[in-house]
RNA sequence: GGGCCGUUAGCUCAGCGGUAGAGCGCCUGCUUUACACGCAGGAUGCCGGGGGUUCGAAUCCCUCACGGCCCACCA
């Protein structure tokens, strides 16, 4: 038998979080392998951190929302896998790059793409290591043998093998299309990727000829190739087919009708500009005879050469210096001010300039049919479920989707470009490369089919970095391989993760899924809110109001901040974080520490056998350990309850408010009685429903507290019973339905009432609480024992005996009896009397509200059977209440 | 222009058809031999406004207001 364990005054996580990290480590604790029963396995995918820098709160909420779940089904004697990973974070981890050279003053051109890759590896690495060693100090119990990185080799292959297998069928085309294109990250973005808000701008009435039109982007007018009109539009329906002169320049444009044309939106005229609007590049292929679209802006921003006297301007110069010319060309017309949406890159927050170039891209109308069909048919659900209907609309109205970037790190695009077919020099802007010939290949072709040639140059873009994220659930089970991982852990169960990426990942992954797997990914997706700060507001650099999770971690220990975080995680709401709350769960955490103290305190040195709950003769429970039992079987029903339906926040409260309420504050209380008493069988007894239940309490909490309950469950094994080496690895008890004890529940709810009746009698009337009062019943028949020997001790009373009132008592009202303490001498009864009217009119409150509810005839006809009972049996308690605290009352005067 | 979410105690939020809850804060006591990161007691609510359904509404429906978010090619 170990020596038994001392523990300190109160809880230091440090020393505890550093041991159970080691052995955790050492023991392989996340470890899963692909056997057993398939149906009990439980597997997710971590939603990989991009490289970009360290975890901040949101990844904390993130992932110990995913090691609850894990940690609780492991436990339910589930196969769960858990698999970490990092994601290359394509233009977001290019800018971090950049930002660096810059700093040092360089560009990633100076450097060269082979050198800037090399570096931008490295720092990947460090990345890497930097938050998978947070992920373990925040307790992740991943497995982490199958950490996988979104641009490692296995990913490699299954991004090369996706891309050639939508290739193959059709799905992947390149082409000439209006794109998103960020004048700052150079390079095309997806729609989605663009993220639009209000700027205030100006809206310009320009005069073209005899027309006038409104635009907010006067420098993209040297492009304009024709002026639209609405068809239905009488004012200008003569002018249609007409040429009029394009301002500044003179050159003379076509007035055409386009039902896209709103009449009764500024002038009713719109400036045509296919090169620099989606909307004009639509109108275009509606009106080819207007002639092809005129770039005037480059991908650097910049007034291209067409600009002529422009050119070389940016595009916020240009605009200045054209509406400035306009105007003492007396052919500015007026100026409104005009607050629009302009699109801005996702990831550095320019404006996005559309631009006409030539990109790959993916057809996906029929990759989002199956998704569409599994999120309508419920076979594929988010949680909370008001995110279907966006996410349906969003498939409903999907758009191809660019999956180009005009940036170095990433997987590269596997295709070649005959250098001698398609022309390609050095010098060769691929962009405006049309209509070329390509093979699709993992490495270099051998000769060209056609002219049989050697000299293949491979695209320069890569793949957008959601393209490997959408593969990333059956990647990192070895995809496209036919391997064991992928056949037993596919389809994982649950994705969790955030809002802001719904459309941008998991609608991708499901796709991707549904297309090469058959089978959606994942059947649930949990989508969490965002951490904000303590007023709400969203967590950004720039506004310092960034709170480091490893700084709460250090300063509450992490299970605090686990804790924190969870009890605040109500499905899809954000939260808005403060200290405060951490400090809640910090005390929390203590006081599993202290009861699990105060438990061991209690025990003998040694034991030959331990204390386990179903050697117990049942006979000798009493009624504070039947009721005991009880709530435990209500509150972890209520916690499994919730976390099936993924509401951690319920499930963390229904166990806080069981340990703290309900065990800590009355059952130990209770059970003190015994543990002070003398030896014998009741107190092993208690002892007994101490340790079971306290070591139950470990199992249920330790998903949430890993630490911390780890600690304590090692500490109770002597005594316990337990044989898990790991908490971690042991299993919790079953439901059993058998200890729910309703019986139990009321009349220690009598109790309750009754102990509260006198604390509060004793606190209002000052009586010194180290003051042993004697105490007068009406009647004990309510209180059979042991709970006359539970009130002595809670209540603090000495004696407790039947009888009438005494003379000069006070008196507390209670369900179970009216009690009447003896106070001459100690109470001041005008001060009684008033205590007694005041609870008076609280109860005459109460009886009034049922009576109203009885009363109702409706309700005696209507309502169930058991509500009428119900309210009944409340009326005549609440009539009894009144009745005697009047008698009472009517005493003292 | 669509859609979603929210509006409950001073603060942050649960509850979502049967007498209004938690944490923090506040007030009063307390070295009661696990815990002051604690214990006991207490105060505090037109459950955003209006209408409807129902025997009964914070809870369901409609509507308005005010916040916040997402989607959307009105220049």
């Amino acid at each position: 038998m170990e020596a038994k364990l001392a523990l300190e005054k109160a809880y230091d996580p440090k020393p505890v979080e550093a041991k159970w990290l080691e052995r955790w480590g050492k023991a392989a604790a996340g470890a899963s392998r692909p056997v057993g029963e398939r149906s009990k396995r439980f597997a997710l995918v971590l939603p990989p951190p991009n490289v970009t820098g360290a975890l901040h709160l949101g990844h904390a909420l993130n992932d110990t929302l995913q090691d609850v779940l894990v940690r609780w089904r492991r436990m339910r004697g589930e196969e769960a896998c858990w698999v970490p990973g990092t994601d290359h974070g394509g233009i977001a981890t290019q800018n971090v790059m950049e930002k660096q050279l810059k700093a040092e003053g360089m560009t990633r051109r100076q450097m060269g793409r082979e050198a800037f890759l090399e570096r931008t590896r490295g720092w990947a690495g460090d990345c890497k290591a930097t938050i998978l060693g947070q992920l373990r100090r925040l307790g992740c119990a991943l497995d982490w043998e199958r950490e996988a990185f979104t641009m490692d080799e296995p990913r490699a292959r299954a991004v090369f093998a996706a891309f050639k297998a939508l290739w193959e069928d059709g799905l992947i085309y390149r082409g000439e299309r209006m794109v998103n294109w960020c004048v700052r990250c150079g390079t095309a973005l997806s729609d989605i990727e663009v993220e639009h808000e209000p700027r205030r701008g100006c809206l310009w009435h320009i005069r073209y000829g005899t027309l006038v039109v409104a635009t907010t982007r006067p420098e993209t007018l040297l492009g304009d190739t024709a002026v639209a009109v609405s068809p239905e539009d009488s004012r200008y329906a003569a002018l249609v087919g007409r040429r009029v002169p394009l301002p500044l320049t003179g050159r003379e444009i076509p007035v055409i009708a386009d039902a896209h044309v709103d009449a009764s939106f500024g002038s009713g005229a719109v400036k045509v500009t296919p090169a620099h609007d989606p909307n004009d590049f639509e109108i275009w292929r509606r009106h080819p005879e207007i002639g092809a679209p005129l770039q005037v802006i480059g991908p650097d921003g910049r007034i291209a050469a067409a600009g002529g006297a422009y050119a070389g301007l940016s595009r916020e110069k240009a605009r200045e210096k054209i509406v400035a010319d306009l105007e003492a060309q007396g052919l500015l017309v007026k100026t409104e001010d005009y607050q629009n949406a302009v699109g801005v890159c996702y990831r550095c927050a320019q404006v996005i300039e559309p631009l006409l170039s030539w990109q790959w891209f993916v057809r996906m109308g029929e990759l989002a049919a199956p998704a569409l069909e599994a999120v309508e048919s419920g076979r594929f659900a988010l949680h909370p479920s008001s995110w279907a209907k966006p996410y349906a609309e969003w498939l409903r109205n999907i758009r191809d989707w660019c999956v180009s970037r005009q940036i170095w790190w990433g997987h590269r695009i596997p295709v070649w470009y005959c250098a001698a077919c398609n022309k390609i020099t050095p010098q060769t802007d691929f962009g405006q490369l049309a209509d070329a010939k390509v093979v699709v290949a993992q490495s270099r072709p051998a000769s060209c089919q056609s002219c049989g040639g050697a000299d293949f140059v491979q695209d320069p873009d890569v793949l957008d970095t959601w393209f490997s994220s959408a593969l990333w659930p059956m990647s990192v089970f070895g995809w496209p391989q036919k391997t064991a991982e992928l056949a037993f852990y596919y389809p994982t169960q649950v994705l969790v993760t955030g809002y802001e990426i719904l459309y941008l990942w998991v609608a991708r992954m499901q796709m991707m899924g549904l297309r090469f797997m058959g089978e959606a990914p994942f059947k649930d997706a949990v989508i969490h809110g965002i951490v904000r700060d303590k007023s709400g507001k969203k967590m950004s650099k720039s506004l310092g109001n960034v709170v480091d999770p490893l700084a709460m971690m250090d300063k509450y220990g992490t299970d605090a901040l686990r804790f924190s975080l969870m009890a605040q995680a109500h499905p899809g709401r954000d939260i808005p974080f403060s200290e405060d709350s951490i400090t809640g769960s910090r005390n929390f955490v203590n006081k599993l520490w202290n009861s699990t103290r105060f438990v061991l305190m209690n025990l003998p040195e040694s034991v030959e056998r331990p204390y386990v709950l179903e050697d117990l003769d049942a006979s000798r429970l009493e009624l504070a350990d039947r009721w005991i039992l009880s709530e435990q079987q209500r509150a972890s029903q209520a916690a499994g309850e919730a976390l099936e339906r993924y509401d951690v926040a319920a499930a963390a409260d229904a166990l806080y408010g069981f340990l703290w309420d309900e065990f800590c504050d009355w059952y130990v209380e209770l059970a003190k009685i015994r543990l002070q008493g003398a030896d014998g069988p009741d107190k092993e007894a208690a002892r007994t429903i101490l340790v079971s239940v306290l070591s139950r309490t470990l199992k249920l909490l330790h998903p949430f507290m890993p630490y911390v309950t780890e600690e304590l469950f090692a500490a109770l094994k002597p005594y316990s019973g337990e044989s898990a080496e790991l908490l971690l690895r042991s299993l919790a008890p079953r439901p059993d339905t058998a200890r729910r004890d309703p019986e139990a529940r009321a009349a220690m709810g009598r109790l309750m009432e009754a102990v509260t009746a006198l604390r509060s009698l004793r606190a209002q009337l000052n009586v010194p609480p180290g003051l042993r009062l004697r105490v007068v019943a009406s009647s004990l028949e309510g209180l059979p024992q042991p709970q006359r020997e539970y009130l002595r001790a809670l209540a603090r009373v000495d004696s407790l005996e039947e009888g009438p009132r005494p003379d000069k008592s006070a008196t507390a009202v209670a369900a179970a009896a009216s009690f009447f303490v003896p106070l001459e001498g100690v109470i001041d009864f005008a001060q009684e009397a008033a205590r007694l009217r005041r609870e008076l009119e609280k109860a005459r409150l109460e009886l009034a509200k049922i009576a109203q509810k009885v009363d109702n005839p409706g309700f005696r006809a209507r309502a169930p059977r058991s509500e009428v009972e119900l309210a009944l049996s409340q009326r005549s308690a609440a009539d009894e209440r009144v009745e005697r605290l009047s008698r009472t009352l009517a005493l003292l005067s």
